[in-house]
DNA sequence: TTGTAAGCGTTATCAG
DNA sequence: CTGATAACGCTTACAA
């Protein structure tokens, strides 16, 4: 690998100047940037980004901590993170699959020195204490950390709203036993969505029970675990919210292995409005989460903070969802206006390279 | 930032020793690494990366390149190469969206110094060309080039064979008429796919024409169109191939539309297996391209190759793909052997966080 | 077992 | 306009 000092003996010049050309400090003469760029280019010569960092202490590089790095939601994230960074010239650093809150503080560590930034999503409820301190090295945006974290910039989607907007659907539509299936016990996306439920069953005046929250995890053979024991339920409920897409899927084929109708012995609403959810039988009524919106919002918050020198308070940012109504729920969806239909066309370019 | 000097000073020791504490160099006594570690504890500190990778001309990261980021396919990659790096105790420098061949050496340049190893995957047939010379820094992997590549290892999906395999199995079923529904002109994925539907004819005895050959570009509208193309042909045929599934589930679409039944009236077959693949109705019958392991070879490569100092030969993976039958050939699939339906369930947990 | 000092490849600050 | 030279934060001989 040539350095900036190959490159000096070879044209013939400092190698301040190299590195003026490459800076493209204005005082230089045509002429010698000419030279300069000729020799580099022969050598293959690029400017070592490390020991650029090491003086500027700037890396043109955000770091990216998922929990799972796999899957149409995360996948939407980075995205959405990409897009943003790029246009200002940032590059990811990411790291998906982290275990436990040890893990996640192991990566962050890894990437010190290496970045400019840092966005952090964890649904562990201990996560923002794993991670406290951190944000003192450099500016950190935590996604979706389901509780109130004073002390660093946030962006979450309105879970609680969301859930509330879903289940008042189902109410509006005369349903008056409305089962949950939740998600994992320590997921605070769940919490929040189990939360939003039963405000919505109060704020419809319909009575809750403990019997109607059936447990799942987000996976989808979850979600048929959860429709056998539905149809166990004496009253049976007549409508079933849960808590994410995947799940709900998968409820879905539970009911109709069970021998029953959706949405006219059971009505299904779901959360996230993954793109399955459109081509599902039925196509699943949810409630639209702008994924990428996530990703770029927490960049956005990020180079604002990176710009600004002194900290300032810290920005919370919630994103709302939106409901889509197809014909899981039994309601008549809106024929023409389905948002997804053109997302779908859109973001689903070239799967295959 | 605290920096090596601060732990020093503050622990009464040398930058050395604070370094040999962070290296776990088994020199030091234990005395002093309680009293190192207890201070740089404190401090918050942990060594910068940068300076590190400096002098020790590793990173312990490895680049990422792909012309996109998102959909199914690429997050699938992603998630075989990042699961195989963390293994090694490897962090991963991604870039996606590269528009052309000169933002794909703009994305490279600017890793420079700050990666181990590059894995870049690159549709355009001109890309391999605006990447060489970067070979000679760094270890790098091509993945699914799409055209013989000499100078540098490379993984590859079978397309051809594939391609042929699917053909064939519709041929097999009895069909004498297929159609393709081809990829965008200039991505060698789709090139090769081509290729292998035209041997799998010749090998049938079946006469190909160039009628046979729709335009797309592997967006699902662009199926939608293909579909409508297809019905005006005379006569028409009974079987079609499609390039990718996202495609081929618009070219279902777009048949229904047109009055037409799958797979009754037109066999319809695609290639990927993505998610959505099993949910459609009919389900696609399709090729499986274990999309993960393709990540995972890539980064296996790449370390061998940093750990032999010799360059060696260079090595030129193919995986194979999977026939998976579903019922949009209109054969009968094999009821219990859907190799997606385990995947299906392992693959897909928690969506939302 | 520990400390001193020489780099790693840049950029930044001075003089000239 | 250009050239020395001192950092940047760290690892690693070599000395003690």
């Amino acid at each position: 690998m040539a350095t900036i000092r190959d490159v000096a003996r070879e044209a013939g010049v400092s190698i301040a100047t190299v590195s003026r050309v490459f800076n493209d400090s204005s005082v230089v003469s045509e002429r010698t940037v000419n030279a300069v760029r000729a020799v580099a280019a022969h050598l293959h010569y690029w400017p070592n980004g490390a020991a650029r960092s090491l003086i500027t202490n700037r890396t043109h590089a955000l770091g990216v901590l998922l929990p799972e790095i796999y899957g149409e939601f995360f996948s939407e994230v980075i995205r959405g993170i990409d897009l943003a960074a790029r246009v200002h010239g940032f590059q990811l650093l990411v790291s998906g699959s982290h275990a436990d809150s040890e893990a996640l503080a192991e990566a962050m560590r890894a990437m010190s020195g290496r970045i400019d930034g840092v966005i952090v999503m964890a649904p562990d409820a201990d996560a923002p204490a794993a991670i406290r301190g951190f944000s003192s090295r450099c500016p950190l945006v935590l996604l979706n950390p389901g509780q109130d974290v004073e002390d660093c910039d946030t962006v979450s989607i309105a879970n609680d709203e969301g859930a509330h907007e879903v289940v008042t659907h189902l109410a509006r539509l005369g349903h008056s036993r409305i089962a949950i299936v939740r998600g994992p016990a320590r997921n605070l996306d769940a919490e929040r969505r189990l939360q939003g439920y039963r405000a919505a069953l109060r704020d419809s005046g319909i009575p809750g029970a403990p019997g109607l929250e059936l447990a799942g995890d987000f996976t989808e053979s979850s979600g048929e675990a959860a429709a056998a024991a539905l149809v166990r339920l004496d009253p049976r409920p007549t409508a079933v919210f849960v808590a994410n897409d995947h799940m709900a899927i998968g409820v879905m084929s539970g009911l109709r292995d069970a021998g029953l109708r959706v949405p006219e012995d059971v009505a299904v609403a779901g959360f996230d409005d993954i793109a399955m959810a459109r081509y599902a039988t039925p196509a699943l009524t949810t409630a639209r989460v702008n994924t990428s919106l996530l990703g770029e919002r927490a960049v956005a918050l990020l180079l604002h903070a990176r710009r600004s020198a002194s900290p300032g308070p810290r920005q919370h940012e919630v994103l709302p969802t939106t409901l889509v109504v197809r014909r899981s729920c039994g309601a008549k969806p809106p024929r023409s206006a389905d948002p997804l239909r053109r997302r779908g066309a859109k973001a689903f370019r070239g799967p295959a390279t």
